[in-house]
DNA sequence: GTCTCTCATGATCATCATTTGCATTTTAAC
DNA sequence: GTTAAAATGCAAATGATGATCATGAGAGAC
């Protein structure tokens, strides 16, 4: 399920250059929330080669306009194509991010924070063990 | 109320030296999650001078230690004294870091993820705007 | 107090993630 | 095709933070 990614008008016009093309592609062909640098690992090893710089220029750039989440946390930045509400859990071993489910999500959104306080979203992230790391508790590292 | 922080014998011995006193004291003194930089300039100020390097050496080394709490986000990292459980609300303008309650903490921590995974914890941050940059929508940013 | 053994500090340099400047190339519109 | 604005690639610049290492300072033994 290939999903356009499209854009409405504001600031300079936006040319869909092959680059760009190619950055979304891969970026929507995986569901690991990978770092700009995996992401351009990938792309050098194909024949569309695309710069550091202009994946992280692109990355952003998609992230301005609301057609990627980008999550922060120890390590480099990572980068959700998935956009809808949905939460997060991090390895803490691996570091590997994975999507999660809870039924708190309308709750959250309602919190009243206090007077003066305007609340426009929130992120919940879990951490602690993912199933390989919990399995092979004394083994290596996973990257 | 000037908590003390002890701390339990592991690893090499700890020295209660002027600077680890000062840095410990100005972070306590302040409920506003203030940046290393922050920190640092602050202590600048005073007679008792400490270099960056051991602001950041020495808040990594209470966070080591679980004395302190690190926020992460945009910006460079932010140290939380408090570390009973609690969240944050973070400005999206002026990028202060506020304390706030909810009644889902409980709940959170029982979260089941699905076989295999081990939730440790969890991390919950609201954005949007403080009563300040709310009231001043087009004006200055604040620091 | 003072000796001494570690550990901590300060200053600088190194590193990692990311951004930016700029000359060159592309795209989108005519 | 021509053309102007926008994007790219590369390299150098930043910003936040960690590491190195010679020097200084706690803490316990005497």
């Amino acid at each position: 399920m290939q999903m356009m990614i499209m854009r409405d008008e504001v600031g300079p016009a936006w040319r869909w250059t092959r680059q760009r093309k190619v950055i979304v592609a891969a970026l929507q062909g995986r569901t690991d929330h990978p770092t700009a640098e995996e992401l351009y690992h990938q792309l050098k090893a194909t024949e569309a080669q695309v710069s550091l710089a202009t994946v992280y220029r692109n990355l952003r750039a998609l992230v301005r306009e609301g057609k990627l989440r980008e999550l922060k946390g120890p390590g480099p930045d990572r980068f959700d194509p998935d956009t809808s509400p949905h939460y997060h859990f991090r390895c803490s071993r691996c570091g590997r991010v994975f999507d999660v489910e809870t039924r708190y999500r309308e709750e959250l959104n309602r919190v009243d924070l206090g007077p003066g306080f305007q609340v426009l979203g929130h992120e919940l992230v879990f951490w602690g063990l993912c199933p390989d790391c919990k399995r092979g508790k004394e083994g290596e590292w996973q990257g």
